[in-house]
DNA sequence: AGAGTATAATTGCAAAAGCAACTACTTGTC
DNA sequence: GACAAGTAGTTGCTTTTGCAATTATACTCT
């Protein structure tokens, strides 16, 4: 079998690798879309804000400087400076002056924050019973954890 | 240091469902952006644009309706016509009636998007080849692939 | 055939996000 | 210690997108 080329008379549309990329893009798009329409109806909670709550809880000291939270999330840094407007604004965050650093700023969460979260974890949970946890075994979905990790690392 | 809470001692945020969830919408959002800043500067398309082509591209007749585009593309139907109108007036796809349903619309593709497309695959492959082939082997991207189809199928 | 419902696409409006320019601060070098 | 270069965050502007309302067409049931 023969490999990229293209002009060739091979489709490059039907290529495994590309329907590969397309259907991690889909599936993701998929899920995401179900799971935020699920916190946003029943929780209020935009998914961007819930992904930018959990990389926070996430952090080893409660805390994250906004290019952490811009390099987790996946957002331009600009983008990440109005999405905590809003959930600050929300009283789901604070942002704290670093003193080591006074061009850097901490996001911490807040209690109104951390009580959302958890609130938001539960449906999340939920919504994976019925789209991950139902579809995939606890061998298969440690499978896709393994090959998703390799594909994650930045170069 | 206390984590953070959930009452039963348990911490959803580290649940091994929660991360393989983070962690679908994290490479996902990774390889797109970097797909999608590549396709726009080589190429001047934008990764939206290419997912509608190639979905064009795969459809057996060689067109799509706009509530196909929309469902394929994990788009809302409004946004699907403004981004098929702006595709169209790049000149890569054009609307065709549907002569069964006087309500739809045929979405197909033209010469200068066959040839766009074609150019886009390309750089799409050598991509690939730096993420996704140099990562999994054959093997593993095929494991891949099954694991995330499962996934993929609607309620 | 006609009324009522369902479906396909579009549009107005508002929210969200990126890029590039900017400010403020820090670090490295001489 | 001062100047250059690098880094953290914000802001202006523009593009993209979703939601809800709207229009036009098709289907269904009597």
């Amino acid at each position: 079998m023969q490999t990229s080329s293209t002009a060739s008379g091979i489709c490059p549309s039907a290529d495994a690798r590309v329907r590969l990329f397309a259907l991690l893009y889909e599936t993701n798009a998929r899920l995401s879309r179900t799971l935020g329409t699920l916190l946003e109806e029943t929780c209020s909670l935009p998914l961007a804000w819930f992904d930018v709550l959990l990389q926070i809880r996430r952090a080893p000291d409660g805390r994250l400087k906004m290019t952490e939270i811009a390099e987790a999330t996946v957002h331009s840094t600009g983008g990440t400076t109005r999405l905590v407007d809003r959930i600050e604004q929300a009283g789901f965050v604070e942002r704290q002056h670093c003193p080591n650093d006074r061009r850097a700023i901490h996001v911490a969460m807040t209690l109104a924050g951390n009580a959302k979260l958890d609130e938001a974890l539960i449906l999340h949970l939920e919504h994976l019973d019925g789209h991950l946890t139902d579809r995939l075994n606890t061998q298969e979905r440690e499978t896709l954890t393994k090959l998703l990790s390799k594909l994650n690392c930045d170069d």
